[in-house]
DNA sequence: TCCCTTGTCTAGCGGTGCTAGGATCCAGTC
DNA sequence: GACTGGATCCTAGCACCGCTAGACAAGGGA
């Protein structure tokens, strides 16, 4: 039993460590750059062991995706929790998404704009996924205004996020006057 | 005189050609069917005459991308021309906008997703590129509000309507509630 | 000690973007 | 009208891609 263990265990690291490597990798050189044959020889296996642990390529995205929709939780929640008042927290919530973009762009595209294989908006969901959105949900929830459904809100206010984070980053926006754009997001979308 | 001219002439249509079946082809099966192969059998000439247009695909996306500027630009001016009001003309100009992108995804990419090698926001940036942005500025400096730099709020309205656009189409929001979306976006971003 | 499962690798398939170099065609010249 | 030189186009091939079949070795259980 205890080899099984132990052999489970192992595997399971290089699971991890597969995810880790394509995730440096896109982020030093970009997704184009993360090809199973590079990969594999980052974490000297041959490229077949790739697919033991994956269906393919997508699915090493889709698994990028859901650890960085994790951190993106854990981000949003530090930023808005150190803030005072619903203005406060909504400023800091639009930059600390805009942040997480700008400093992971890789991962940022594994999650919304490559195919990953994940279903978003659904009952299967992946938890992290769902947590991610709950987490813009919380702090957007007292700014909504009346009547208006807080989902449709927050889905309207991070199409706004992610339009400014996507434009900027494919060089459509300039990147200078960013702080501007999002106060007036924040300062027009939100009821206070 | 009259040979050359005529040669110009079936370059010049061969040309349009390429572009046209490039973006007939991603339109039907995506852009990651647009392989330079598929698209030299589609014209009937062999793959290096591509190469004697275009220095390669990159810039027969940002061909395609040129083309689906200027038409944007006459849907919006389209639309806009035909409402009362201010209220109305924004709320035109966003359905417009975003029936465009729905209507033609792989245009739409060529001009916001993929690189094309073009340069946005710039003092070289091609005049369709540069119409398409005036098209949308012309209708929202009359709802950006007092003190705020019109394009400055052309491009947060743009980003959070290019949000919408493709978050919806990577099934990242559900298609339903668009409409309301958009009332939400157009009744809270613009000043009237 | 032997067998058989499990794990891994080598080699290869059909595809990609792109290009070197040779063949062909035809306008302009004698 | 024959010749020639340049423009034009195609065949063939490069290095790479995602992915997989099948050979091979290693190691636990009988």
């Amino acid at each position: 039993m205890s080899v099984q263990e132990r052999k489970q265990r192992e595997r399971a690291n290089r699971e991890r460590l597969i995810v880790a490597t394509a995730r440096e990798l896109a982020e030093q050189q970009g997704w184009d750059a993360v090809t199973t044959r590079r990969l594999a020889e980052r974490i000297e296996y041959s490229q077949p062991v790739l697919y033991s642990h994956f269906r393919g390529k997508r699915e090493i995205i889709g698994a990028v995706a859901l650890e960085g929709a994790a951190e993106m939780a854990v981000a949003l929640r530090a930023a808005t929790a150190a803030a005072d008042g619903p203005r406060a927290r909504v400023a800091a919530l639009a930059r600390a998404y805009l942040d997480f973009a700008e400093r992971n762009p890789a991962v940022y595209d594994a999650m919304f704009q490559l195919d990953g294989g994940l279903a978003f908006a659904r009952e299967d969901t992946p938890e992290p996924l769902k947590d991610a959105f709950s987490a813009l949900l919380e702090t957007l929830v007292e700014v909504a205004g009346d009547g208006v459904h807080p989902g449709l809100f927050t889905e309207t206010f991070w199409a706004a996020l992610h339009g400014l984070a996507t434009l900027t980053r494919a060089r459509r926006l300039p990147p200078e006057h960013t702080e501007h754009r999002i106060e007036l997001l924040v300062d027009r979308l939100a009821v206070l």
